[in-house]
RNA sequence: GGGGCAUUAGCUCAGUCGGUUAGAGCAGCGGACUCAUAAUCCGUCGGUCGCGGGUUCAAGUCCCGCAUGCCCUACCA
């Protein structure tokens, strides 16, 4: 069993031939929000994503830039994957790829078990093969042929009739988990996230598992067979298996029992591998299966799934160099229900950075701080009588707090983000219903004013630490000016769960500049 | 063919176990205020809950049918 508070979240694996776009961004934004509350909230967080290396695609693509494989996923992995993490300020603590020496072990050993224990035996494959492409073709890519192949079926791509061939495979006896996995996706509702793909995965495997090929022999970039070297293996049984690879599967046991089990993240299109393969493959080799398996939604750009063919494929940095890695976090995180499809526009975009990013938090920080600085020589002021309007600022915190934590847990994470949204909007208003500029005319108000704006301070400390795992960098600006950093340490260091306690950031505190969070930013971002 | 999801205000979306007058943000309109990034705050306008049936004292919510869109149906986040 793994220690109660560890908390192991993956991403799928970037399969490194695609071109980075939003939706991969998505993801990792999405893993990295949560992978950073749960950091702070003092669980034993693990961070993991990676590259997916494997393939007769990216075996082609080399060899036509006339590169060896491997060294055309280095270059990828490089020049276009690292990259995007940077971006967008992804915090992973490991970043596996599928050739790395561990993962091709750890796959090794897997196979090696399932073979031993009999789960896996030799049968032929028998597909559709296109002598034009050279391969087997998946059902994707086969259509019914027209004209003179009236009635028979074709490849996609140069329409001309399919072989039917065999190939000897070796298979994995999935189909022998069928009862076993119903089971799992009934006494744990919660396995599978969110219920509209549970559902789906549940009315899949009802229909009947077959076995599942795991070998190929028509090309050689992939990991060997570990009984028979002129097989290897089927690229998602090796990408699946990063996901204990990295932890240490077959080479360190203590850190995997430290680790596993996981909570992956994943696309909805590659629901089934996660959370009917993998599973039956955990529980082939006597693992535990994992704690959750949670499907996002797709970005939909004018209401249709972005797709490079139809010129809707945006790249994250079309995004950031405008807006800023914050704003791009924010948006994707605010903006769409996770686990529902969302719309992307640029023109929300544009109302929302503005709106809430600029005018909610951003000038709330710069109005609190200016009257700091005004009013106290730049110093945090002192609380003096707490009034009803005190408290519920005080009480909201608290609330914002906690609510947001439950929903992080339960991977709600705009929800979340609405919650803590909610006192930015507070303070906003209690700084204009109190009116501190009013206060400070009048020499005898001068212990109000100070407990008007020692609310608003810790408020704006508590805003620091609820909203770093999604703006880190305009929070750590904050936490600067503030004078948390040398008051209270890392904003990163902070305990997530007392954020909502009162009174953190001692009177007298010294504070600093601030420059605009969210600067406006002119009209023609309009795209 | 089989299956999942969606359809609610101009836009993007909430709406729990069926229960009072269907909510929010943005946009629009009117006002207040000046600490602040022309910002903030208050008020206001705005809905045949896709369509048609049914169950019920009561339906956005449950059931049946239909329409439209997206997705899955064994190698695209």
């Amino acid at each position: 069993m793994a220690n109660p508070s560890s908390f192991y979240l993956t991403t799928p694996i970037f399969y490194v031939n695609d071109a980075p776009h939003i939706g991969h961004a998505y993801t990792e934004v999405a893993a990295d929000v949560l992978a950073r509350w749960h950091r702070q909230a003092g669980d034993d967080a693990w961070f993991l994503t990676g590259t997916d290396e494997h393939g007769q695609k990216i075996l082609r693509t080399a060899t036509a830039n006339g590169v060896a494989p491997k060294e055309w996923a280095d270059r990828l992995v490089e020049s276009a994957w690292k990259p995007l993490l940077d971006t967008i300020d992804i915090s992973n603590d490991d970043f596996i790829r599928t050739t790395d020496a561990r993962h091709e072990e750890g796959v090794a050993k897997f196979l090696q078990k399932l073979h031993d224990d009999g789960h896996v035996y030799a049968g032929e494959f028998e597909a559709l093969y296109c002598v034009g492409c050279e391969e087997f073709k998946p059902k994707s890519e086969i259509v019914d042929g027209t004209g003179e192949f009236a009635g028979e079926k074709v490849c996609a791509i140069h329409s001309k009739p399919l072989e039917l061939l065999q190939e000897k495979n070796y298979f994995f006896k999935m189909s022998a988990f069928q009862d076993r996995l119903l089971a799992l996706y009934e006494e744990r509702p919660d396995f599978v996230q969110p219920a509209s793909a549970r559902n789906e995965v549940i009315a899949f495997v009802q229909q009947g598992l077959e076995d599942l090929s795991i070998s190929r022999t028509s090309f050689d970039w992939g990991i060997p067979i570990p009984w028979d070297s002129s097989h290897v293996t089927y690229v998602w049984f090796d990408a699946l298996l990063n996901y204990v690879t990295a932890i240490g599967y077959g080479q360190d046991d203590a850190e995997f029992a430290r680790r596993w089990p996981a909570n992956h993240l994943v696309g909805k299109d590659i629901l089934r591998f996660h959370a009917v393969i993998w599973p039956a493959m955990l529980m082939a080799a006597g693992l535990e299966v994992p704690n959750h398996v949670f499907a996002h939604g797709w970005l939909l750009v004018g209401g249709e799934k972005m797709s490079k063919s139809k010129l809707t494929g945006i790249a994250p940095n079309e995004i950031t160099d405008t807006f800023g890695s914050d704003a791009f976090r924010y948006y994707f995180m605010r903006a769409i229900s996770f686990g529902h499809d969302g719309s992307f526009s640029w023109e929300d975009l544009s109302a929302r950075y503005q709106a809430e990013l600029a005018n909610g938090f951003g000038n709330l920080a710069s109005r609190v701080l200016a009257m700091n600085a005004k009013y106290f020589e730049g110093r945090v002021p002192e609380t003096h009588d707490e009034r009803p309007a005190d408290a519920a600022i005080r009480e909201l915190a608290a609330r914002a707090a906690a609510t947001a934590d439950e929903r992080i847990s339960a991977f709600a994470i705009h929800e979340a983000i609405a919650a803590v949204w909610e006192l930015v909007d507070a303070l906003n208003g209690y700084i204009t219903e109190q009116e501190p500029w009013a206060l400070a005319k009048d020499p005898e108000q001068r212990d109000r004013l100070s407990t008007v704006l020692a609310t608003a301070t810790e408020g704006l400390r508590a805003l620091a630490v609820l909203l770093s795992p999604v703006i880190p960098r305009a929070t750590a600006k904050l936490w600067t000016a503030l004078g948390a950093e040398a008051a209270l340490g890392a904003l990163a260091d902070q305990p997530i769960r007392d954020a909502g306690s009162w009174g953190l950031l001692p009177a007298g505190t010294e504070q600093g500049q601030l420059a605009a969070l969210f600067p406006r930013i002119e009209t023609d971002t309009e795209k």
